[in-house]
DNA sequence: ACTGAAATTTCTTTCAC
DNA sequence: GTGAAAGAAATTTCAGT
């Protein structure tokens, strides 16, 4: 685990919230120089802590407004390398996360459509080794824009609802 | 829903590996002039299409290593202001969804430890009207990390795989 | 609609302190 | 950590296609 300091902290925080601040307008922020939070920015990349950065996309704004969870089973011998192998093969599922226990995954999907969710689960229940499926269709949802609770306290929470 | 071409998908796509890529650069690889690339991101930005930029973050490096999901159940007289109210309570709650059926809703938790889970699904059973829940421990994750299949077809999909 | 280019401003990067 | 200077990129504008 990576030693971090409050001022690191704030950094991620406002990174978080903007992934395209300015060395200049962060400094100002957190009370240090132009170069010093760009050392800082630098460090948190080289240890990995930041990966990179990414747009947000609203998909419904492009016609990819049904979003799902999906639980999977699968025969009890599946190995993990297979359960990830299948179930990331639909260009629909977006994430895969495998779990402890039952269900053996759980994978997030996004369609334009019902009939369009019905073909990708149907493809999932035809592929491999899957024993069975449980669907949550998501009404709306929240998403935590600022920087987690990086230091298990609470960070102002800012966030929005859809839909 | 937005009018988008192949050449916006295209750039969306690369906003999405990367949301600090130039434009001189993104210009280069979809073929056309910085200005021309700097009219489609700014008009991408205005449809809401775009809705900002952020860092991504391997929460596992600052300690944050253990992730679940969390399916809550609750009264049924309860309205769903009342259920995104109360599950973003809690700091550790990165994101909550709320389903149609049975739960009412899944959250996103991100903890340093089982114990520390254990606590926030407590306080979580002890507010409002919550009367079940059920907790999938995620043991791995895999992301897709390119842009969505945007346009239906197979974008490639560059993610990977943790823990 | 896009190109190419020029002028301006702002951000990034580096280095001496 | 600071401050300043140099280099790179973003922004704005416009005549031409």
């Amino acid at each position: 685990m990576v030693e971090i300091d409050d001022i690191d902290h704030r950094v991620l925080e406002l990174l978080r919230e903007d992934g395209r601040r300015t060395f200049s307008e962060m400094a100002e922020r957190v009370g240090l120089s132009v170069a010093a939070v760009k050392r800082r920015v630098d460090r948190l990349r080289e240890l990995g802590v930041i990966t990179g950065f990414t747009a947000r996309i609203d998909y419904a704004k492009l016609g990819w407004g049904i979003e799902a969870f999906t639980e999977l089973r699968y025969a009890g011998s599946t190995p993990v390398s297979e359960i990830v192998r299948t179930a990331t093969g639909a260009p629909e599922v977006q994430a895969v996360f495998t779990i402890a226990g039952d269900p053996d995954a759980l994978i997030h999907i996004r369609v334009r459509d019902l009939d369009h969710l019905q073909q990708v689960i149907d493809g999932l229940r035809r592929t491999g080794n899957v024993t069975g499926t449980k669907t949550l269709l998501v009404m709306g949802s929240w998403t935590r824009e600022a920087g987690v609770a990086l230091r298990g306290r609470s960070a102002e929470a800012r966030g929005r609802t859809r839909r």
